[in-house]
DNA sequence: TTTCATTTCCTACAACTGTAATACATATAT
DNA sequence: ATATATGTATTACAGTTGTAGGAAATGAAA
């Protein structure tokens, strides 16, 4: 979290060393996660599946994966006339601007978690988690323990 | 997450029930997180801790706690001229508006919380996450496992 | 190959955020 | 009582986000 006096292009802003830490809003996250769960996916099949959650128009599920694709982050690979977008985290399908996508979300990602890791805990110390939360939370992280 | 068309203004928009679930963005977080850390400070004392990290003027830091203060999770007090801002979490010091601001803050804690466990979930799942940061959310968790 | 049904591309626009500067008020010092 | 220093209130403004609508392009159908 640098803040670099004048720069409010969404870059940088969050303490990349490289001019290349792109910050992704809730919504986006949103569709990025149903990519996540589907695998590639048109702009449709991402919308039917985030629609009954948010009601949002075709228009808007298509805005979010764009930014996301300009954002650098999401791979994507044209099928007919339609998009695919790919979230596979891992394989990089050489991209629109030829940058490792992966690398760039990984790091939103932790910046993101690295933002959220304070206020938790203060949250939870002060134990206003409901016990489902904290369960739940608790055993995303234990799946991993390995 | 519900976001009926035409609601743009902050609140309601992450499926709070009632028309009150205010959204607190980042840097928001930030100051809270240092009245949750010094408890009751004034805006200077909350720039000294942040301004390190931060940068930030002391304009802005009073910007964000009005910000915050306005969306009704921020008590404070007046003493001389200045705002002591309290961050108690608990002891609902009689607001500006008379509203309970710690309920309204737990709502818009909850609300992120939800908003991230399903991405949290997925990011670990594939082991991206750093032991580090694996670990330090686990400690958190862990320390209210009580 | 002309038309149509879809898709993507461009445009929109208000609210929210980041990041302050300037103006105004007032406790404190003289 | 007055000036001064310091705090708050008001104003600013570009970039981001939420949430699409309309225009342009193009694969498919006729």
């Amino acid at each position: 979290m640098k803040a670099k006096a004048g720069n409010r292009n969404g870059t940088e802003r969050r303490g990349g060393k490289t001019p290349e830490t792109p910050r992704i809003s809730e919504s986006e996250w949103r569709v990025m996660r149903v990519l996540w769960d589907r695998g590639p996916s048109t702009a449709n099949e991402t919308l039917e599946v985030v629609e009954p959650e948010t009601q949002w128009k075709p228009k808007t599920v298509q805005t979010l994966l764009k930014r996301l694709v300009q954002k650098g982050v999401l791979p994507y690979e044209k099928r007919g006339r339609e998009f695919v977008f790919h979230q596979d985290m891992s394989n990089q399908t050489e991209t629109s601007h030829g940058v490792n996508d992966d690398a760039r979300l990984i790091k939103a990602l932790a910046a993101d978690v690295d933002e959220l890791a304070p206020f938790l805990s203060r949250f939870v110390e002060r134990e206003k988690l409901s016990a489902r939360e904290i369960d739940e939370l608790r055993k995303i992280l234990d799946r991993v323990r390995k």
